[in-house]
RNA sequence: GGGGAGGUUCCCGAGUGGUCAAAGGGGGCAGACUGUAAAUCUGUUGCUUCGGCUUCGAAGGUUCAAAUCCUUCUCUCCCCA
C-alpha cells in the first residue's frame, strides 16, 4: 500500500474511497494535487472542521500538493448536507472577511511556502457563471431522481430544502471539475458527509471530460460519549483565540474522555503513531499524561508553542495543590486597589470576573458550595472581599477565584 | 392562490382564564465519589437593589386576572392548485 495512504488509515482519517487501487498508484506515481474544501460560513473554523486539514497535512508531508479551497461562492449558497436547518446566508462582505480569517487559520496545517500548496476561492469562477449555459453545460448532468435518492437531500426533504440549496451538489461538483481544468486535481477529500458531493464531481468530470478522478473520505468524529465534536455549553471550540480563548481550548482536549485519548492524539497531533498508541493505553491515572500531550501538542499546532506552554502551566498551576507555577496561562483581569479598599460583595466579584453571568448565577454557586477565594470555599453570598484577600505571589498581588472544580480567573490588584 | 396544523423558558415537550416563572425529560451548573475521566447519587437551573421585575412568535384588545379568550400581523410545516 501507498506510505501516505497507509498513514491515513493508520491515523484513523478513512471512511470510504471511491477506489482506493487506483488512489493507490496514483499516490505511488507522484506527487497528486488534491482539493479540500472549506467554506467562510463562520469567522473562525472550529474543531469540528479540523480533520480534513490534519489529513492534508499528513499527505503534504508525504510530498503531495494540496489545493485548498475556500468557498467564498459556496459560501452564499449553504450546504445541506449533514444539516437538519437551512444555514443562515450571509452577506458578500461577511464572507470574504470570513475568508480572510481562515487563510490565516489553514495555515496552521499546511505549508504554503514555495507551491508546496494552493489556496484558491471558487467565487473567481463562480461569480462570474452565466446562469443558462451552466444549465446547460452541468445542469444536463445531473439526474434530479438521482439527487434525490441521496440520504442527505432525503433527509432534507422531510424538514424543507430551498431550491438554492439543493443546488450545492451541482456547485460543488463544477468546483471539483473546475480544479481538474486548471490544476489537474484528481482526488477530492472531505468529510463522509461530503460523500455525495464528491462523487458527483467525479462523475461530471468524467462524463464533461472524460476524466478520472477520485474521492476520498474521513469517518466524522464522534466523542465516545455522544457529544457533539468540539460543542460546550458556551458553544464550539474555536481556533481564533478571540473565541475561545487559548486555555479553554486548551482545557477542552485536557477534559476528553479516557476512550477517546488515542482517537484524538491520531487524528490531532502530528505525533507518530507509534506514540500516539503507546500514550492512549496508558491506564488509570497514567493517562490523564496523554491528555495533557494531546491538549499541549493540538494547542502548540493552532497557537503557537508560547501559548501552548502558557496554557499547560496555568493549567497545571490551577490544579495542582503547591508551588507557586507560573499563572499567567490563566484567564485573568485586572481590579483597582480602591475597589477592594470598599470592598466588593463575592457575587459581585464572580459577575465582574465573568465567571457567572448574573447575579442569581453567582448565588447559586455561592450557595452551592462551588465558590472559592484563592483556593477557601466560600459559601456566604454576603461576603465582601476587601484587600485582606489579596495575596502576593511571585511580587504580584492578585485574588485568585474558583467556580467548580475546573473554572479558575485570577484578579490582578492593581 | 385555497385549506389545515402549529410557533411555550438552552433543547424536546406538557399546559386551553386565576393555585404558572410555567409539569416531565434532555442538557447545563454545583455537591459527593474520583484521575481536571466515565458511571452513579443529591441539589439546582429567567432576572433582581430580594420590594419586586420581565418571559410562553409580534402588536393590539376583552377581563379584577391571560401562555391560555378575541383581532391583526408574522414565521414554519402539511395537503390541494
Amino acid at each position: 500500500m501507498n506510505k501516505a495512504l497507509a498513514v491515513l488509515k493508520e491515523r484513523g482519517f478513512f471512511k470510504q474511497c471511491t477506489d482506493e487501487d487506483l488512489l493507490n498508484k496514483k499516490l505511488d506515481e507522484g506527487p497528486v494535487r488534491i482539493y479540500v474544501g472549506v467554506d467562510p460560513t463562520g469567522p473562525s473554523m472550529h474543531v469540528g472542521h479540523m480533520v480534513p486539514l490534519f489529513a492534508m497535512h499528513h499527505l503534504q508531508e508525504a510530498g503531495h500538493l494540496p489545493v485548498i479551497l475556500v468557498g467564498g461562492g459556496t459560501a452564499r449558497i449553504g450546504d445541506p448536507s449533514g444539516k437538519s436547518d437551512m444555514r443562515k446566508m450571509l452577506t458578500i462582505d461577511q464572507i470574504k472577511e470570513n475568508a480572510e480569517k481562515l487563510k490565516v487559520q489553514i495555515s496552521n496545517f499546511i505549508k504554503f511556502d514555495g507551491d508546496k500548496a494552493k489556496l484558491v476561492d471558487n467565487a473567481d469562477w463562480l461569480a462570474p457563471l452565466n446562469y443558462i449555459e451552466f444549465l446547460r453545460d452541468i445542469g444536463k448532468h445531473f439526474s434530479v431522481n438521482r439527487m434525490l435518492t441521496f440520504e442527505s437531500y432525503k433527509k432534507r426533504l422531510e424538514k424543507g430544502l430551498s431550491f438554492i440549496e439543493f443546488n450545492y451538489q451541482l456547485l460543488q461538483s463544477y468546483d471539483f471539475l473546475e480544479l481538474y481544468r486548471r490544476e489537474n486535481c484528481i482526488l477530492q477529500i472531505g468529510g463522509d458527509d461530503q460523500w455525495g458531493n464528491i462523487v458527483a464531481g467525479m462523475e461530471l468530470i468524467r462524463r464533461v471530460e472524460g476524466g478520472e478522478a477520485i474521492g476520498l473520505t474521513f469517518p466524522l468524529v464522534t466523542r465516545s460519549d455522544g457529544k457533539k465534536m468540539g460543542k460546550t455549553e458556551k458553544g464550539a471550540i474555536f481556533l481564533d483565540p478571540e473565541m475561545t480563548s487559548v486555555y479553554e481550548f486548551f482545557q477542552y482536549w485536557r477534559n476528553v474522555a479516557d476512550a477517546d485519548v488515542e482517537k484524538f492524539l491520531l487524528l490531532y497531533t502530528f505525533l507518530p503513531t507509534e506514540e500516539c498508541k503507546k500514550l492512549g493505553a496508558l491506564e488509570g491515572q497514567e493517562i490523564n499524561k496523554a491528555k495533557e500531550i494531546l491538549a499541549y501538542e493540538l494547542t502548540k499546532i493552532i497557537h503557537g508553542e508560547e501559548e501552548a506552554s502558557k496554557a499547560l502551566e496555568g493549567a497545571k498551576a490551577a490544579f495542582s495543590a503547591g508551588g507557586a507555577q507560573d499563572k499567567s496561562g490563566m484567564p485573568s483581569g485586572e481590579i483597582a486597589v480602591t475597589e477592594l479598599e470598599t470592598g466588593v460583595n463575592i457575587m459581585d466579584l464572580y459577575v465582574q470576573s465573568g465567571l457567572c453571568s448574573s447575579k442569581s448565577e453567582a448565588r447559586r454557586l455561592v450557595s452551592q458550595n462551588g465558590a472559592a477565594i484563592n483556593g477557601e470555599k466560600n459559601s456566604d453570598v454576603d461576603a465582601v472581599i476587601g484587600l485582606d484577600s489579596v495575596v502576593e505571589e511571585d511580587g504580584e498581588k492578585e485574588i485568585v477565584l474558583k467556580a467548580g472544580k475546573k473554572r479558575f480567573f485570577r484578579f490582578i490588584v492593581k
